[in-house]
Order: structure tokens, then C-alpha cells, then sequence
DNA sequence: GGAGGCAATTTGGAACTCCAACTTTGAGGG
DNA sequence: CCCTCAAAGTTGGAGTTCCAAATTGCCTCC
């Protein structure tokens, strides 16, 4: 803390290290912007530009009449990405297995391939896909999102067929998965998204770019959007003796 | 975009969308704040938040005395976890095997495990492990941050065994690794952090915690940190036969 | 004890003003 | 053409003031 900083980081920093310290634990009330300008000699300005920094780092979440107030870190559930993959729904049946009731919305439509997905799928531009949205629900609240492209070739799964899922679905056509692989990156949430899934300011996502392959041909490529304030990643890799 | 909607989201929703439809490309000067004030006829204030938003999002970046800009969005570098645990520091054999001159720092001494690194390890509180904390450098610059933990008894790594990495040092040591879990979420950077790995404002981090497993023992665990602007982590499954 | 009303306080939005440090541009001179 | 300097403009920090919507606590009445 540089004596030539600004003076609403002194304030960020004071109660910042208060929360992290546990002085100022879960639920308790920050000082008011007038608490502040008092307890710190700062005017209105830095004052709320403090709050708006720590409400910024998901320390701290303001309610409009009553004050701010320090918020409890989340608890992330774990998703383990490789246990669930032969079910219909393997994010489903994660959060299920953990106790979180799960349902699921889908809606399939035909599409042509942006230039992203042609190259994920290894087709043309344009190429003819099946598009399937998804929006999942832990305890009916929305939890994540998810859209899958498949070629079209492999036809539209069809409302009894969606619950054997994609492996035994693929197998069926003849095309058998050997490998999948996901691509995690973490980015600010588009506003649809952040609706969708009533996130709090400032809140990231994890997205997950999912693809299963058979042999050395992409058959189906996902864009899985998670909250990432309510979960992390597992990913378990056994080494062969 | 509802009629009682702040006037400041008005301003953010037409700038975001002209990043986002390519009329605004990387680099492009988005109008200053007095030119907002004109354009779209609202105050100082709520332009500068407009601004503000953007520059939280990534989207923009601003320079002192100069303006604001369209910011290239980041080509993240793919990490591939699984295929260099082998090697004697997998990040930077990573990013060196795409073009990147990686070199790191160590620095490794004995301290007395949190209660997190104590369940983890499945030690008692305050156990005596071994940290090493890591720097990791690309082209110079850092990129990774890493924390490693395991039991005391397994002894200093000392510089020269080093080089040959956590699997053949145990191995040495009569303990085989079975398996390496990673758990991966997303999070506000700490400041110091920020500051090591010149994170820009509003740019979060990928925080894996890894562990190494021999049968149901852990046998060392890690924190690393990841910008999230920089990188996406690569996991692979390949389905059995 | 419970319900309703009111005053005080709070947050989020917003305007206007000032300032230091910095950048950019244009004019003038060599 | 190149260099210098001044003017104009920019960002980030900061202050003061106002307002609508909401909350909280206290008081009064039934």
C-alpha cells in the first residue's frame, strides 16, 4: 500500500483484509458509504468506489435499502467429467448423485455450421448440423447451459431417443466414440447468459468446449456454459502400470 | 433493452455490439467520454460507467491522457493436462513444445499444512509437509503460478533431483503414482497475483488443484494459478474398447 | 402481541465540477 | 524535413449534490 495510491484502495484493502482475515465473517454488514467517508476521511466518491471494487471480487453483494454485506464464499460442487458419460445426461446424473434434483429442457433444430463448429466438426461452412439447446436445472433453477452440434447425417435424435444419449445413440449408427475431450476456459458471461442463470455481478463462467471423437473424426461438439460461482471441474486421469 | 433501464446499460449494449458484430475491430478508439456525453445524451457519469462496464467485461482497455480501445480478444494457448506428467515441469514442457521459451523459479521449504492442505494430503493439521512454490515464465514473462505441497517424509527436493520431476522421484522412493486429479474452478484473482502475472483489471484466473494419488494415498497436492486470459486447460478421456 | 404508519437510512443511478498525469495534434522555427 | 512547444483533449481519481426505490426501526393503536 503505496502512500501514493489512491485513497479508495486503502479502503479496499482495510476490508478486504477483514473478510479474508474472517474479523468480518459471512453476512455481516459493511459500513455505509456515510460509515465510510466518516471512519476514513474519504468523500462519497472513493467510498462507493471501494464497495464497487469488492463487490466487483464477489466479496461483498449490496441490497438496495438496507447495506452491503460480506458474502459467503461458495461452496463449489464438484462435476467429475469422465464418470457420468455414459448416461443420457451426464451433468444430470452428477448433481443427482449429490443430492440436487435434476431436470432438463431441450430443443433440437437443424442449422448451418459456423465457421467455429465446421472447423470443430471438421466440415464445410455452412455445412447442414443438428443444433440442440439445452438448459439444465438443479432443484428447478437454472444451473447450466449447453448447445451440441452434431453433423446432420447422423439424423435429429428424436424425443424417445434423446434419454439413451449419444454413445449408445452413435453406436446404433454404427459410429463407435473412442475418445472425448473438453477444452476449459473461463470468460465474462454474455447477458443472456448471466439472465439464464440469474448470475451476480461479476461472476465468470467456465466453458467447456466438449468433443467426442471417433478415431480421428469429431462427431459431436458441445459449448457447455457453467456458473463459476457454483462449481468446479474434475478430472481424473489413471496411469497405466 | 427495457425502456426503465438505466441509461448507462443503453450506451454499453450499442458499444458491445459493435465489438461484438466486428464494426468496432481490436484496436478500433472508442469515443471518449465527453464524445458519449454528446452522442448518446447522457451525463459524465453515466458514460464513464458505461465505459467502466466494458472495460470490466474485457471488451475495452483504457490508456491514461490517450482514450479507450477495442482489445484483441485473447487467442488462448491450449495447456494439454495430461500429456507431459511425465516431464519434470509439464507446463513448461507444454508451452515450449508450442514455441514458447518457458524457464521457472523454485524456491522449496518445510512448513506446517492449513487445515485444507492437511485434508487434502488426508494428514493431521499442522503436519510438516514440504512447499515449493513456483514462478513459472514464458518468453520471460510469468505465466503460471504453482504451489506444491507433499508429506515431509519424502524429503527436500533437492535442486539437482529436481529436473527429473514428482513421478520418478517417488518412484525412487518405492511410492507409485496410480492416478493425477484435477479440480478445476475459476475465481478473482488475489493482488498479488494480479501483480505477478500482470493480469489486466477484470481478467479472472483458472485455479487447478492437482493431486497425485499412489492407490488411495495423496501423495502431493498443488495449487496453480492460470490467467484466464492466456490459457485453456485440454483434458482427454479415451473410452476403452 | 401484532399490524400499520412514518422517519431515517441505505443502495444504485446520475449530474456537474475539479485536478494530475498523459497523449495527440498543429503551428512555428531552423 | 525535423524538432520544439503550446494548446487541446483524454483517462483515472475525487468531491458534492440530488433522486427513486427499498429497508429498517420505532412508535402508536387495536
Amino acid at each position: 500500500m503505496a502512500s501514493s495510491d489512491p485513497v479508495y484502495l486503502r479502503v479496499v484493502a482495510d476490508i478486504r483484509r477483514q473478510i479474508v482475515d474472517g474479523s468480518l465473517s459471512p453476512g455481516a454488514s459493511i459500513p455505509s458509504r456515510a460509515q465510510l467517508t466518516r471512519k476514513y476521511g474519504v468523500g462519497e466518491t472513493a467510498a462507493r468506489h471501494a464497495l464497487r471494487v469488492l463487490a466487483a471480487e464477489g466479496l461483498i453483494v449490496g441490497r438496495v435499502g438496507s447495506g452491503h454485506y460480506v458474502r459467503a464464499q461458495p461452496t463449489l460442487l464438484p462435476l467429475h467429467r469422465w464418470r457420468f458419460h455414459d448416461h443420457h445426461a451426464p451433468f444430470g446424473a452428477d448433481i443427482q448423485s449429490q443430492g440436487t434434483r435434476a431436470t432438463w429442457d431441450w430443443r433440437t433444430e437443424p442449422a448451418d455450421a459456423t465457421p467455429d463448429i465446421a472447423q470443430r466438426l471438421r466440415l464445410e461452412e455452412f455445412a447442414a448440423v443438428t443444433r440442440t439447446s439445452y438448459v439444465f436445472r438443479g432443484d428447478g433453477k437454472p444451473v447450466q447451459l449447453a448447445t451440441s452440434y452434431e453433423p446432420a447425417e447422423f439424423g435429429e435424435p428424436v424425443a424417445e431417443e434423446n434419454p439413451r444419449g449419444l454413445i449408445p445413440r452413435l453406436s446404433a449408427l454404427g459410429v463407435k466414440i473412442t475418445e472425448i475431450v473438453e477444452q476449459v476456459y473461463t470468460r465474462v458471461p454474455q447477458p443472456a447468459e448471466s439472465d439464464a442463470l440469474a448470475l451476480p455481478a461479476g461472476v465468470h463462467v467456465l466453458h467447456v468446449e466438449r468433443t467426442h471423437w471417433a478415431g480421428d473424426r469429431p462427431v459431436e461438439t458441445s459449448d457447455i456454459v457453467i456458473p463459476g460461482d457454483r462449481f468446479r471441474l474434475v478430472y481424473s486421469h489413471p496411469l497405466t502400470p
